[in-house]
DNA sequence: GACTAACCGAGACGGTACGTCCTGTCTTGTC
DNA sequence: GACAAGACAGGACGTACCGTCTCGGTTAGTC
């Protein structure tokens, strides 16, 4: 199962490790993810070639554990609730705007999404690392508001959440318009007139026709 | 004045274009757009490397020719009205669904996706001359409805196109979760919820027709 | 039969073969064989790896060739005959002294005789490009003298060419002792003792015992 | 003073040497020299690599010492004196032939050699040690023939013994032509024509013993 | 009907990066 | 402190492609 032999992750250098990934985050900066070559990152972290090839399968995984290890300290899994449910979700979707057009962010991020389209297993880590978890937070934020009554009952929050996020994603990912937080507004308003509990008192009623 | 001399494309040979655009797609689909080569292109397609070189920039380009090559026939730049419109919507958001989970049309598409992340340019021609003209005939179906006082006068219907298509692709792109007719009938629900008139006035019930 | 497909001769640079070869040459003489690399070689003449490896199938095959280049114009391919057959072989053996105490021959030379031990194929090539014409030259002049009756009849004239020419290369490969002229005339000396027609006139006996 | 620190050989492991001497021996074997790796020994004889490096300065070196340990018991310092020089020197020198026609033997000594040709050290090191003392065995016998009046008493004995062993040498060495005991016989003869002492009392008949 | 210009197939070229292998040093834990 | 084990920085290997550059050999279109 093992590779050759699995390498003893006990005498791992952590000096290395970490030279690794900031010269990957660096360069990917500096030259993008195309141009980005492990025998760039070898050099500027002045590593050896193999310590790489000992640690990661492919540039692509380097580059993601530098963007999880850049995003640490920051978990950000909980949405803010204070009450006003829009609010809070526009709070948050104008800071990822926000983050999303700075470059630092965007650039390793768009490198991952571009590596995953063609490389699934990437995908699957990308998804199950930092993807999951922000949508759960999302749901988590909307099912306390459906538990307090705000959002209609049967309404699909997974479903909510994606339409959220996917709106900006499709945006940023293909360029189509720039983001800006009206667009989040936006997006937000339009997904909750859809979900939310009518002020009769009564939630909008989804299949009447 | 141009590059070095533009080539006379009117004594291009047609027969190598074939070739040149036939090749490409076949090997993007056999090896992946990550190991797809020019050499390999080119000899597939029994041309010489300047011939790609000389009329296409980049394997980006040849691919998104090949990829726009193999879409003529059907424009597809009008959605139906039937009268009924979340049956329309869903209708083409189901068809979709299905493109997308043909690799022969997925294949080729993600690695144009992919290489649109890094390449701003290729992701400007992909949204001239693919994505924008998809958007405006959703955009344009909905108009339609909403003339018809189907739909709320105000609603922003670029964001409400954007929220159908952009669920679709996130989940897709991403592979968050897998891609199902459900899952497009409940985005169109959705976000006709969000936007509908209902018949007795205020905005709630999308399947009016 | 052919390798991948071979390389086409008519069209190769000279260009490059030229500035190779000289590379190799230097570059031997610089840090030896043991550290001579395809890559500095490439450096050196300002040429691509692909082109050593597309036309010699290793290092040592490059410094033949080197070794070969470097030789011509100096074919050698006959000994002088002035009626004195001692004075015509130490001359010819003492400059074969000089040559070999000359670094800018002795060291490719030792490289290519180093390199032929382990390598039967290219110690073949040697054999036929360089040392066999050598030795056949040696032979010819014996047996010109032979055929004057300077030299038993029935002597073994190979032999004596081997034990001329393989007492100055043990001395030399191995550095037992150093070179000198006086090495070459005793080498001469002793064995024209062996084979040469006595005085008297009758030739030496075998194996009278 | 001498290095870093010298080890304490009075702690070496006897085992571990063994190990290594043997590991080589098979090693370059199976592979040749050339392809012989420090790595290799240590994985074949079950042993760190700084083990090997500790007690030896290079692979020459530790295969060096595994060829003088499988030569050690049969020492052979001196040739056989049955009263029939000729009988001798062929007798040892066909036994020569012999050893150097057996892969077990010839393999390592090809190694030696060619390492000689680019590492003097080296070089010198196997003269000391094996050469020399053999070319002193023969030299031995030829001084009591020389003695016993069988050889001419100006004849220069060190000339004829490198002639003798040259011979073979070069032969072996260049593979100019394969070995035979024919060969060994012809050397002796032609050598002891050029110095020894005929019955008559002139220079001629070599088997005269 | 020859001339000429360009595209074409082919593939050699100077390069860059790949992923592997080995070097010689250093570090860790065992005996 | 020698040892087995093996991670490390470094560097060469031989391969694969890049994009540029000739090299004949077909086609057009022009004199």
């Amino acid at each position: 199962m093992a590779r050759k032999t699995a390498p003893d992750s006990s005498r791992r250098s952590e000096r290395s490790r970490r030279a690794i990934l900031d010269a990957a985050l660096e360069l990917v900066g500096e030259v993008g993810f195309g141009k980005l070559t492990i025998e760039a990152i070898a050099a500027r972290a002045g590593v050896g070639k193999q310590t790489i090839y000992r640690w990661w399968p492919s540039k692509a995984a380097v580059l993601f554990d530098s963007f999880l290890d850049q995003s640490d300290g920051a978990p950000e899994v909980t949405l803010p609730d204070t009450g006003d449910l829009a609010a809070d979700l526009k709070s948050v979707l104008r800071a990822t705007v926000d983050e999303m057009e700075n470059p630092k962010y965007a650039l390793p991020t768009r490198a991952l999404v571009a590596e995953s389209q063609n490389d699934p297993e990437l995908g699957a880590e990308l998804n199950a690392r930092v993807l999951e978890p922000q949508l759960d937070a999302w749901a988590a934020r909307l099912r306390t508001a459906q538990q307090a009554g705000h959002i209609a009952a049967d309404a699909d929050l997974r479903v909510a959440v994606e339409m959220i996020v996917g709106s900006l994603f499709h945006r940023w990912s293909l360029r189509t318009l720039p983001l800006s937080h009206g667009y989040a507004d936006a997006i937000v308003d339009q997904v909750l007139r859809g979900i939310a509990v009518s002020p009769s008192g009564s939630p909008a009623e989804p299949s009447a026709g």
